[in-house]
DNA sequence: TAGTGGTCTAGACCACCTC
DNA sequence: AGGTGGTCTAGACCACTAC
């Protein structure tokens, strides 16, 4: 066993406090020049092992306000029932979710004409730089950034397709409105990351050091050929996505509570 | 615009000339001493701003050699067709997956009789406390370390399938020697999050600061309940999760390349 | 041995929040 | 006004890597 350097050590022991709970979620932390006597060393020392707390995504600080215990509380998306259309629902699924999980959605769209970038075209099996429409979302959850989508739609499906590129929200769903004129979504391939936020990301998504995001691709497949891709950003401590697979009424059976 | 602060224009500098390819994956940035020079900064606020970049997951540094942009090579699992009996395979799908990628897998194994932490015993549907086999796997591609695996059994499970507590690997796979004694796996739900690691998890799967991990959880049932809970922890800067789901038929006929 | 990053200090000044 | 964190400096010494 080496010796830590100091302000591994005032980490480590402000980590051990958080655990226990002796600094429950939300709390704050006692102030660097307190944790600076406590330690007995120089208020940048101290402020390194706060800074590490901080990039493990464990403490968050603001400016006059000092140290606090992040307090998370996930939202869980469950992405194999999202855009089933066995499943019935009205309009998007996003605020059916969230509604139903008792908090208030709320979201800003647009719409734009633009070149499709390289990996995305080929997602879709079209020319790069060929024209799409992609449909941006931000989304809120009680006011707080919750995710941002992006979708890509090819130009030859908007020909059939044209209030895709309609500024408003679709009523009653892309993919409903899809459906009525016959194009069907009947598979969907999906892709999940992790990454430390971009500084865009960080800005829209208003994350803080130390908090991933998680990121959420599906590719959308007709019986012939892709119909959409959709890219979607989280912020990696607000959220958990889930699939269910298979014949799950062993747990289903039990949970009619 | 306000004025930003000294390291953030240090570290954006820096970022954008990553970014546009001035200092490629793998290749050397300037020294602390030469970036001190060139910002007309003090050495203390060059390495603020590094260390954001390091903690953005976009550099690593290391003593006595200096900082470096990271490079990924991201390997993909495909966690749909994982466990999918359908779908032939020999021993387990990790080794299978890794070699068809050309790469070199390797493991270390560990079976211990524990009891069931609260939380696994609620999606296990058993007594808290109760015991029950874990299954324990550290992987490596490459000689890398790139994930953990932790599989826990129920004990009714274990008395009808006892070779589940035998200290070596499977060779058929777990999933098949079940299979064989009539326990079928018909269905699973997964959970996947992310979040930054625990100093443990960090020293595990040797990951730097600045990466996130990648948690995937995966309870499997049998007809009447379930019969195993898995918890993989992946280094998030080298690991994608893939979901194929419904009729893909649109995508695959191209792709016999 | 020379050059690199890693740790630590002491002190200065600024920006933000609460009272 | 007083306390909080945010930025920045100058300098010291240590630990690791390369040659």
């Amino acid at each position: 066993m080496s010796k830590q350097p100091k302000y591994q050590q005032v980490a480590d022991a402000l980590r051990r406090e958080i655990d226990n709970g002796t600094y429950g979620p939300g709390s704050r932390l006692p102030s660097e020049a307190e944790l600076s006597a406590r330690f007995d060393a120089s208020r940048n020392t101290v402020r390194s092992g706060l800074n590490l707390l901080v990039s493990q995504g464990l403490i968050s600080s603001s400016q006059g306000l000092g140290y606090a215990v992040r307090k998370h509380e996930v939202f869980k998306l469950n992405a194999s029932r999202f855009e089933n259309l066995n499943f019935p629902q009205n309009g998007d699924a996003y605020s059916t979710d969230v509604t139903s999980a008792g908090r208030r959605p709320h979201q800003t769209f647009r719409v734009e004409v633009t070149t499709t970038p390289g990996h995305i075209a080929e997602q879709l099996k079209v020319e790069p730089e060929s024209r799409a429409v992609l449909r941006f979302c931000h989304r809120f959850v009680d006011d707080v950034p919750w995710s941002t989508q992006a979708t890509y739609y090819p130009d030859w499906l908007v020909q059939e397709a044209p209030r895709l590129t309609e500024p408003g929200d679709i009523a009653e769903g892309t993919t409903r409105y899809l459906s009525s004129l016959g194009i069907e979504q009947v598979g969907y391939a999906d892709e999940i990351l992790t990454r430390m936020p971009t500084p865009e990301e960080a800005r829209l998504l208003e994350i803080g050091a130390g908090v991933p995001v998680l990121i959420w691709t599906r590719t959308g497949y007709s019986g012939e050929q892709p119909i959409r891709y959709t890219i979607t950003t989280f912020r990696g401590d607000l959220n958990r996505m889930n699939y269910e697979i298979g014949d799950l009424s062993a747990r289903d059976e039990n949970e009619a509570k």
